[in-house]
DNA sequence: TTACAAATCGAAACCATTACGATATGATTA
DNA sequence: TAATCATATCGTAATGGTTTCGATTTGTAA
């Protein structure tokens, strides 16, 4: 997803569209990959001083829940990167850069089938370490 | 791994053996399944009043880093539980009741392959929902 | 350009977790 | 069994990430 058609789904959902919430979207279309809250807050700081916690964090939300932003949860922080938007897939996540590699294959087709009488509500799967560039830097 | 093997690689390691500690494994030799260091900190202010924060939080931590627990992270908590101590596997946890099942099925096996120049050092696969039990309930 | 709902600010509150000085206790040794 | 001492625990404060709130500002529809 990029950011015109962020703000357009924005709109579509009758939110406003403000300064602060256009450079989020820009941060998170150029940083292709996992960030944290508390990066995107040192970033808005620079462009907008004396933002608030309050802006970051709704808006991380909002994206969150109307499919701009995705999201994963590690080490008791909350990770976001801009939605796929396409079939659905797994993610190796790099560590340092935070970039993400797409894993196309999803262990759940071969594992419903152990699983009768289980109401399954979600599944997480995901690879951790160094993406090549950071490898060899 | 049950409560008298939990104590003797405690005290292989040095550790003491105090009656909240073993509460503390019985609790989770109890347990069967996932369980939050909330739900053990009310479980031992039932048995020991006055119990500290400290107390459960650096025994949890203890018990995790020397392989007695293993533990996981969901909605910004951690949960805790038994040690399985054979194969290396995956779980559905149920939501409910923290109950697990094991998945003998690691995706990893078939995605090495795709990640060639990727240092990976790690993996997260689980299934979310409702056991069996749960659902009927 | 007006009007008003929505967005933002600044700061406090919240929740899970960690840390710390003082006291108590398990286990080793005499 | 008693003394010793490192370790465990208590009570409480601090921390880190996130959420919430009243007051003010700002998009946007009329």
């Amino acid at each position: 997803m990029n950011v015109s058609e962020a703000i357009e789904l924005l709109n579509d959902k009758g939110f406003k569209t403000t300064s602060r919430r256009k450079d989020i979207l820009t941060y998170f279309f150029d940083a292709d990959g996992y960030r944290t809250a508390k990066e995107l807050m040192q970033h808005m700081e620079a462009i907008h001083e004396g933002i608030s916690f309050d802006t970051v964090y709704r808006n991380l939300n909002i994206y969150h829940e109307i499919g701009i932003l995705e999201s994963t949860e590690l080490n008791g922080e909350k990770l976001f990167r801009m939605n796929c938007t396409n079939e659905h897939h797994h993610h190796f996540i790099c560590k340092e850069c935070g970039k993400t590699k797409e894993i196309a294959l999803c262990p759940m087709d071969d594992i419903k089938g152990t699983l009768k009488n289980y109401y399954i509500e979600g599944h997480k799967f995901e690879i951790y370490g160094l993406c090549p560039g950071c490898l060899s830097a």
